[in-house]
RNA sequence: GUGGUUGUAGCUCAGUUGGUUAGAGCACUGGUUUGUGGUGCCGGGUGUCGUGGGUUCGAGUCCCAUCUUCCACCCCA
């Protein structure tokens, strides 16, 4: 009792204000997602271990929040531990779990944790479709809304507890699956955006970028090239450079790497040949201009006509704020395909998603292809909180409070307060006969609209004292007058 | 995981080069008003100064550790 109770570290309580709030951004997002033909499933939030790791790359692994063993396989855990630190202490002085070869614990947790939590949707997802793979129809259009943990520091939009809503599609390698997917994006933006906020849609193609470190024959480099070539907004060519340089890449290479995705001044150079073009045709006549460059390999070619097909479809559907961005990475491993990502200025992404080829292999299904993107509901919420975009939530809470006189008035008035609620108003009645400036507060604070009075006088002539709480006005009505005036 | 930053009343924050009994606003509560709130006036309570050590005659203030907050890096929604 003395120490005052708190949270972990990165996680959150949401007040009933901030919960309207939320509801808003999930029930416009599922709303959209229905609209597109995707049905919801739920996932457990612990899964086990070795159903996440080794998917999101080695860096992900880290990120995992393990759940300890118990009893008995808890016991045996810890004395490994310690037989193996001690046997370790024998040979060299000094060992202890700081320093401990990561390796060596790694491979003793792996051996007695069976569970984490969570670490993203997808991952779950092809779990889940392997596991139900003579249940499901294909193509597969799964929606899903449930919060994951990641142990990173938390910072500005990020935390170690949050909600992803995740969309995909599984069992078509269609790129109209895409077409669907940026679509729900700009469904999704458009609406808790209202025009007000500008974003960006940023569509790059893994395939690209694997043409690009072919051409320098450098691709058992790739995941980590890849890494630095999407820093270039935050670090600059040069950086890009030195970076590639420092992973043991000849400098030749890696300015050939960075000319080729870097493409400075193409897109004005375009807009100048094409003045009247509009948005997707700019995009197209960059992602044209990057073919020409990239020359004949395979990969490259095949990574421009896939994105070509796709901006050719959204052009004529009339999306806005696409971009084709050829630094565009992402560092999630599991991508082979298309890669979307969505920014707002001064935010980190608020969605993100791509398409992977072969998810679901590592459990036993192969040669299915899946695409899907996910909406990170918290970093939205922060968005549309720092840029005052939340409409007004009216009706949401109590409309109706009975103020309560005492006993008598209290056993007339419950009928009423049924009534009330049969007829769909929310409302209550203050549950004891408390000083009147009290109940009236409680009306207040709560911005409950109205407020109805009853004593003697009321009970007699069955006219109930309504008091509008924002105007201050008050009028006798039946409770069947009130329910017209909240009704009607 | 690396670097920096923050912590004082329920909330937002003052608090001097270390020095008596740690302050303000909001909120809460009592009265003004025994059936009328949100704007008035008068009164009231509120603290292990994040936690644990240390320096000092004396620590909210200085030092160390630890936790937490926020920010950057890494990476990501």
């Amino acid at each position: 009792m003395s120490n005052k109770p708190s949270i972990p570290k990165g996680t959150r309580d949401f007040s009933p204000t901030e919960m309207v709030r939320r509801n808003y951004i999930f029930d416009t997002i599922k709303k959209v997602y229905k609209r597109y033909g995707f049905q919801q499933i739920e996932t457990p939030a612990m899964e086990n271990l070795d159903t996440l790791v080794g998917t999101g790359g080695e860096e992900s692994d880290t990120l995992i929040f393990k759940v300890l063993p118990r009893g008995e396989t808890l016991n045996k855990f810890i004395n490994e531990i310690n037989s193996t630190l001690q046997s370790a202490n024998k040979i060299g002085d000094e060992i202890t779990l700081d320093n401990f070869n990561p390796l060596i614990t790694n491979h003793i947790v792996k051996k007695y944790v069976e569970q984490a939590l969570r670490y993203d949707l997808t991952v779950p997802f092809a779990r889940y479709v392997v596991q139900n793979q003579n249940d499901i129809t294909f193509p597969f259009r799964r929606f899903q809304i449930q919060p994951v943990w990641r142990a990173d520091r938390p910072q500005k939009g990020r935390y170690r507890e949050f909600y992803q809503c995740d969309a995909d599609i599984i069992g078509s390698d269609s790129l109209l699956n895409e077409v669907d997917l940026i679509k729900i994006i700009d469904d999704v933006f458009s609406e808790l955006f209202q025009g007000k906020l500008n974003y960006t849609v940023s569509i790059n193609n893994r395939k690209i970028l694997q043409g690009i470190v072919e051409s320098v024959g450098e691709q058992d480099k790739f995941e980590q090239i890849v890494v630095a070539i999407d820093k270039l907004d935050k670090i600059g060519k040069e950086g890009v450079i030195k970076e590639i340089c420092q992973l043991g890449v000849s400098t030749e290479k890696a300015k050939k790497i960075a000319t080729l995705t870097v493409v400075p001044g193409v897109r004005s150079s375009i807009k100048e040949e094409l003045p009247n073009a509009n948005n997707i045709e700019l995009e197209l006549g960059l992602l044209e201009a990057l073919g020409e460059h990239i020359g004949s390999n395979p990969n490259g070619q095949k990574g421009i006509k896939e994105l070509e097909f796709i901006f050719e479809k959204l052009k004529a559907l009339g999306a806005k704020n696409i971009k084709f961005d050829p630094t565009l990475a992402r560092g999630l491993g599991y991508y082979t395909g298309t890669i979307i990502e969505v920014k707002v200025d001064n935010f980190p992404s608020i969605c993100g998603g791509g398409r992977y080829d072969d998810l679901t292999g590592k459990f036993g299904l192969k040669d299915v292809s899946g695409v899907g993107i996910s909406f990170g509901a918290d970093r939205i919420y922060d968005v549309l909180l720092d840029n005052d975009l939340y409409p007004e939530f009216k009706g949401d809470s109590t409309q109706v409070l009975f103020i309560n006189f005492g006993e008598k008035e209290q056993d007339y008035c419950l009928p009423l307060l049924f009534q009330l609620r049969e007829a769909g108003i929310n409302s209550e009645i203050y549950p004891e006969a408390a000083k009147m400036k009290k109940q009236m507060t409680f009306a207040n604070n709560k911005n409950i609209k109205y407020v109805v009075l009853v004593g003697s006088d009321e009970m007699q002539s069955g006219k109930l004292t309504v008091k509008n709480m924002e105007s201050g006005e008050q009028e006798s009505l039946t409770i069947d007058e009130l329910i017209v005036l909240l009704k009607g």
